[in-house]
DNA sequence: TCCCTCTTTCAAAGCGCTTTGAAACTATTT
DNA sequence: AAATAGTTTCAAAGCGCTTTGAAAGAGGGA
């Protein structure tokens, strides 16, 4: 505590109550008299009065704090999705009075984490980030009894634990199947790490597609990699420049949809007339403009949009609902749909699409 | 507390000890029995034991935790070069056993979460992003007793406290006339938010360079505004397509830097043979391309380097000395020289750049 | 007036840890 | 054997809050 700060002992002398009656009077109990609770309140104010989190928590149990673990790997580390997913959720928390509790480690100790926070009550849930098919951490997290949700989906079979995800599947079949329409037949994929559970499932969409359309499938335009923007430039600049180029992108990310972008200008091309790219939108705050009187404008990809900022506030108000409901509460699961938004960079397949185009005058 | 946690009383009696004794003895005090604390230490393995964090909180008046104050605002919001940082300083304090904290709250209501966190002790020190000039923040958390650190400077004048900064005004200056040096002399400025200090900084490295070279300054190539990828693209755009275009760019980030390209691809113009772009390039994680075998290739845009997730992990060791030392030790100031990188993405002066030039064969 | 109920306040006992000051035990010296 | 010093352990008192169970005060009915 700060050196002279005014502890509930102070206050309570001050008023010349118990300290009951003052840790009542704040905490909204009712069998305190209104006008002393007035006055309590008051003089709270005044002397600037705050309760110390490490006495409330040890006399209470409940720590305030929601754990996020952040893997200190080269994929998953701190991206943008994962933060803006964080500003989210960090909204909902300060709404109402919890902290954000984030710990940065390898991910080999993620486990020990997480026992720490379980036996030492620093936290009063968690947020499991990035699950993996058959993650270890949901039956690790359901035997400490650690409330949790979790951002995506392990398996199928969505057991018992609560979670919030993107119908990845759909959104990348519909969007393969735009592409489809538009006439176009080899389409590239590139995907996401596929050790990661979504990105598994939006290439089984982007399969899905394929096999009721009957157009085969050829594992040469599938990629899967960190959602990272050199990335998109080093498959499409391999892609473009090779024999038999796709002329459509799914691509997972903006980011990497960026890096395609920079390939096809480096290489003439231009997205939408000559080549179309389908960009899974996570609605990233940093590459958004300043809204500018209001409405968004015309969007430059053509997308599967769903905002990740939105879905981390709605995972922590799912978290936050299941720490104070009974054990037993059944979980919570929300499946959304993205939202498909047409923007400048698809357009109908041109007949002769060559590499090192001159630019259209 | 998790239900049938061990405590420190079970611990005790389990081994026969007294509660002292076995704190002391997991708490490395001299005075105990080095057998005795094998001992002590085999059974609190055994058992699982660790020691809850409030109560330890309580009694030791430490938190073992650092703040962030994150504003909601749109403008340094929870970015990229945000997050990195942060990335870097969860590292340092994952090592040494602190937690990071993280608020997310508006803008006018940051000095109400410092006193908060003060009055509550919840953190041992904070962390204080984007210094505006004659920052409030740093007044109020001086007479709060907070120890902190400054990520960035408030004025040149670097007063009474601990702070670790880029030199931007040097970086800036040498890439202008590095640009300079190459033939170029409308050179556009794609900078920060002015009231961030770091971006004055940067302005005025750009003018010393013009000063120093005799080259006069025009206001119409001078940009502010978030660090985001669609305003590189507009502003190269509505410059490119008018008249009189600057030669180059000096871009704030890597990040409006891509948009710069962008704007440039969708010109068929070609960065370091058309037009010339340095950016300071943060580092940003999420940016490097998988190091494949080891070292980094060469880099795409030439740039003034530093990396942010460094300089996060900077400032937390700076932090948690001084939480340790004596109120009344010196601040601890360090200013970085940036590294200047040559990539593709600078050249020497064309003779004509048209607009809509035809991509080179 | 007395008794009963309802409201309002309080004293005291934790929560689980650290830390002070003292006690018990050992080893060394007189 | 007694005194001294050094080592090792402990009982007890907090840290600042919440919460239980009880007491005091207020109001109403007999």
């Amino acid at each position: 505590m700060a050196r002279g700060a005014v502890n509930l002992k102070r206050l309570s002398q001050v008023l010349g109550l118990s300290p009951t009656t003052v840790s009542r009077a704040l905490n909204g109990f009712p069998e305190v008299n209104e006008k002393t609770r007035a006055r309590v309140i008051e003089a709270a104010n005044r002397l600037n009065y705050r309760p110390s989190a490490s006495a409330a928590s040890l006399a209470t149990g409940k720590a305030c704090a929601i754990g996020h673990v952040v893997p200190l790997a080269e994929h998953m580390m701190i991206n943008p999705h994962f933060s803006d997913f964080m500003a989210g959720a960090g909204e909902v928390y300060a709404q109402f009075g919890y902290e954000m509790l984030i710990k940065v480690v390898a991910r080999e100790d993620e486990a020990d984490v997480y026992r720490d926070f379980a036996s030492r009550s620093r936290v009063d849930g968690v947020v499991v980030h990035g699950p993996a098919t058959n993650d270890p951490r949901i039956p690790l997290l359901n035997s400490l009894g650690l409330p949790f949700v979790v951002h995506g989906r392990c398996d199928d079979l969505a057991s018992d634990y609560s979670w919030l995800d993107v119908n990845n599947r759909r959104a990348f079949r519909r969007a393969t199947e735009f592409l489809f329409d538009m006439g176009h037949r080899r389409i590239a994929l590139v995907n996401g790490i596929e050790t990661m559970n979504f990105a598994g499932r939006r290439r089984r969409g982007y399969e899905d597609a394929h096999q009721a359309r009957g157009v085969p499938l050829d594992a040469g335009l599938i990629f899967g990699a960190d959602m990272v923007e050199p990335y998109g430039h080093r498959v499409a600049k391999k892609l473009l420049e090779g024999d038999n180029p796709p002329t459509a992108f799914l691509v997972a990310s903006v980011l990497p949809a960026m890096g395609v972008i920079r390939a096809m200008g480096e290489l003439g091309l231009k997205a939408g007339a000559d080549i179309s790219i389908i960009a899974f939108d996570d609605d990233l705050s940093f590459l958004q403009a300043p809204s500018e009187g209001g409405g968004r404008g015309i969007p430059f990809f053509t997308a599967m949009r769903s905002s990740i900022r939105e879905a981390g506030r709605r995972a922590a108000e799912i978290l936050l609902e299941r720490i104070d409901a009974p054990a037993n509460a059944p979980p919570r699961q929300e499946l959304w749909e993205a939202e498909f938004v047409i923007g400048t960079t698809t357009g109908p397949l041109r007949e002769t699409v060559g590499r090192h185009r001159v630019f259209p005058a």
